[in-house]
DNA sequence: TGCCAGGTATAGG
DNA sequence: CCTATACATGGC
């Protein structure tokens, strides 16, 4: 069966994650967690384990948040018509938590590497499933365990193109590992105290935070301002987006604004 | 080749 | 409370 609101494409490029790659025509490669998946666009999709129809996200319905948009929002109709087959990946807290503190003041290519240089080194090396690859190319690497990633010292992390962030990422990985954070139990939270368990760790600010919300607890009501986000209320929106009109799922508008706008601008 | 990147911590007013 | 500034390094 084929499936509403659902493009790889899309999804690879809409920022929120940043181990889904092109890696020959309409064959995309994705890494979440320890798990891999080769898919291949030219095929119709089909979810190889239930893990990854979760993670993608098909039990909700994009076409009703869609729907919500009112026609005098020309700007959001356009973005939503071009980012319609984006979803809210269901990705770990963990694995965002140090994605998104890597993702300060870097470009996404730039914030690519530094994670598959962490990946490399101190994560799990797997070997590919579904695939006939040979040599290096049949591997990949999990994305590190806290255990894995709070054994790695300073100046290890500093080796992975970290830059000034290396002491948040070993502080947090620390703070994991040891139980101090929980990540976990932080599930249960209501959105104010979630994000200010997030926002107590060094170098997670309000942007990030929203983005762990959103992108690792599926807090799809979470609405992270960056400077693309922030450029576009200023430019379409008096300098505020109406979030209130999209109680619950601002998120998912948020996602569709950031694609169009990063979509458009590469034209 | 320089400029800038999915921001944040910190100091000073 | 608010604004200005420094910050490491890669990618284009």
């Amino acid at each position: 069966m084929a499936y509403n609101n659902l493009s790889i494409q899309q999804i690879a490029d809409s920022g929120q994650i940043f181990r889904f790659n092109l890696i020959a025509d309409n064959k995309w490669e994705l890494i979440a967690g320890d798990k891999y998946w080769l898919i291949d666009a030219d095929e119709e999709i089909k979810f190889p384990e239930q893990f990854w129809e979760h993670y993608f996200d098909m039990e909700t319905d994009y076409g009703k948040f869609i729907s919500e948009i009112p026609e005098s929002d020309e700007y959001l109709r356009r973005a939503a018509v071009a980012a319609a087959g984006i979803r809210i990946l269901n990705q770990d807290p963990w694995e965002m938590l140090i994605s998104f503190i890597i993702s300060q003041r870097k470009s996404i290519p730039a914030i690519k590497t530094g994670i598959e240089k962490l990946s490399a080194r101190f994560g799990t090396r797997k070997k590919k499933p579904g695939t006939s690859a040979k040599g290096q190319d049949a591997y990949y690497y999990a994305f590190p365990t806290p255990e894995q990633l709070s054994g790695a010292s300073l100046e290890e992390l500093e080796e992975c193109s970290l830059g000034y962030r290396a002491p948040y990422v070993c502080e947090a990985a620390g703070k994991v590992y040891r139980g101090e954070c929980d990540l976990n139990e932080w599930r249960h939270l209501p959105d104010e105290e979630l994000r200010a368990k997030l926002m107590s760790l060094k170098g997670v600010g309000i942007k990030v935070a929203n983005c762990v919300m959103l992108f690792g607890y599926h807090r799809i009501g979470a609405f992270p301002v960056d400077v693309w986000i922030q450029r576009i209320m200023d430019t379409y929106y008096g300098g505020a987006f109406p979030a209130e009109k999209y109680q619950g799922f601002a998120g998912v508008m948020q996602q569709y604004m950031f694609y169009y706008e990063r979509t458009m601008a590469k034209k």
